[in-house]
RNA sequence: GCGGGUGUCGCCAAGUGGUUAAGGCCCCGGAUUGUGGUUCCGGUAUUCAUGGGUUCGAUCCCCAUCACCCGCC
């Protein structure tokens, strides 16, 4: 038994003029063309959105948070339901984070041992403590066909022995995921650490790669670092993962974020971005991004973008949404959520076509004039 | 008609005889990257109903006018 019985990667068609790829993954609950952006389902849905709606955006793949829902749904509960799968009744291919970077990010009082990491539940004060051995079991209760290793994220700006020390327990951390995980049914990725420092990257990036995985991801970055420092460790770190294999590049992020990513190799993007910013009343452009409150929309009665086939765009203008949103209604964040996902998967396909077709530097190049004005 | 009260940004609303008049809402900008669900951060009154007066100085004291509110005829 291995993960190939369940998991395959085929690349379609590499690009010669830089490290972008066109690919098709093929996981228990279906096939994703790559490169894709998952959209983020944090408690087991896409906020705003209900399920037909998400498929509707061009999803492929979604995500959910271990974090969340063991500390919110109850896992046990879940995998009483058939696992997320069941429980959402969604029924393509689903990705679940390790808990790890929650625990760092959102959870109070943490204390990070060799063992894992106590830390207490924000909301009501409770105690948990979760492990690469808990967070392996957590994540086959859920029941994702792509689950994350438990890593330890270091914070930016950190200083090199932080980073050293965060990368030290991730590796031992990564070696407990692998002996306590085996349903080979569930790819467990392993993550690239080493926050900022070149020798942690490669060091780590040469690390996982001596595991057999379905896949593997580049973590650690889009925690407050500069553009141009997440794009030089991608480059330089995205190369050394095993070729023929999918590569995901976690919480990225942005329309030009993805195009550098693809550019540097990467086939698998996630982030709240779209989402989140939604809620917020942003919305994506091909001439970047727009804020749909702006005294500007009042009297605008043009879709989002013109170039969106989106449902949003295809039937309502800045105008309505504007109202919408300044009203309070609920219906804004959803035509907001519904344009914004769908423009990122939507880029991604098209990049997608653009590297099948052989045009992917030029294209891109076309795009990125477009995004930075 | 008589007595009492109130008049500070579009709306609520602090405030003091003395440098640049709180705050909230609305409005106008911006932020957001492995999601604590309408979040966070900025900006907007040379002006305190109007006209006089007292004072070195008044939004705050005095007078008048106007508007509104509450009683009584």
């Amino acid at each position: 038994m291995s993960y190939s019985d369940y998991f395959n990667f085929e690349i379609i068609k590499s690009s010669s003029q830089s490290n972008a790829r066109a690919g098709l993954f093929t996981t228990p609950h279906g096939q994703i063309e790559t490169p894709i952006f998952m959209p983020v389902g944090t408690n087991s849905a896409v906020k705003m959105l209900t399920n037909d709606q998400i498929l509707a955006t061009g999803a492929q793949i979604i995500l959910a948070n271990s974090y969340h829902m063991y500390l919110r749904a109850g896992t046990k509960r879940v995998k009483s339901a058939g696992g997320l799968h069941g429980w959402m009744n969604f029924h393509k291919p689903i990705l679940t984070d390790s808990g790890g970077f929650q625990v760092f990010s959102l959870a109070k009082l943490r204390k990070i041992t060799q063992d894992g990491v106590y830390f207490q539940d924000p909301k009501n004060g409770s105690k948990h403590f979760i492990s690469p051995e808990i967070s392996m079991e957590i994540q086959e209760d859920l029941g994702a066909d792509i689950i994350m290793a438990f890593d330890e994220c270091a914070p930016y700006p950190c200083d090199y022995k932080q980073a050293r020390n965060a990368l030290d327990k991730t590796k031992k951390w990564l070696e407990r995921c692998f002996e306590t995980h085996k349903n080979y049914n569930q790819a467990l990725f392993p993550i690239v650490q080493g926050a900022f420092f070149d020798d942690l990257r490669k060091e780590s990036a040469e690390f996982v790669s001596r595991f057999d995985a379905a896949g593997y991801a580049i973590g650690g970055v889009s925690v407050g670092e500069p553009t141009e420092i997440k794009n030089h460790i991608t480059e330089i770190t995205a190369p050394l993962l095993p070729f023929n294999k999918p590569r995901y590049l976690m919480g990225v992020g942005t329309p030009v974020d993805l195009i550098n990513g693809i550019k540097y190799g990467i086939d698998m993007f996630d982030c709240v971005l779209p989402t989140r910013n939604a809620r917020h009343g942003t919305f994506f452009t091909y001439q970047g991004n727009k804020i749909i409150k702006n005294k500007q929309f009042e009297d605008d009665f043009t879709p989002l973008d013109e170039k969106c086939n989106c449902y949003a765009c295809r039937n309502h203008t800045k105008a309505y949404i504007r109202h919408l949103y300044k009203t309070q209604e609920a219906t804004a964040a959803t035509l907001l959520s519904i344009h914004n996902i769908h423009f990122l998967i939507n880029l991604t396909k098209d990049l997608r076509n653009s590297i099948i077709a052989g045009n992917f530097e030029q294209y891109s190049a076309e795009l990125l004039k477009g995004f930075e004005g």
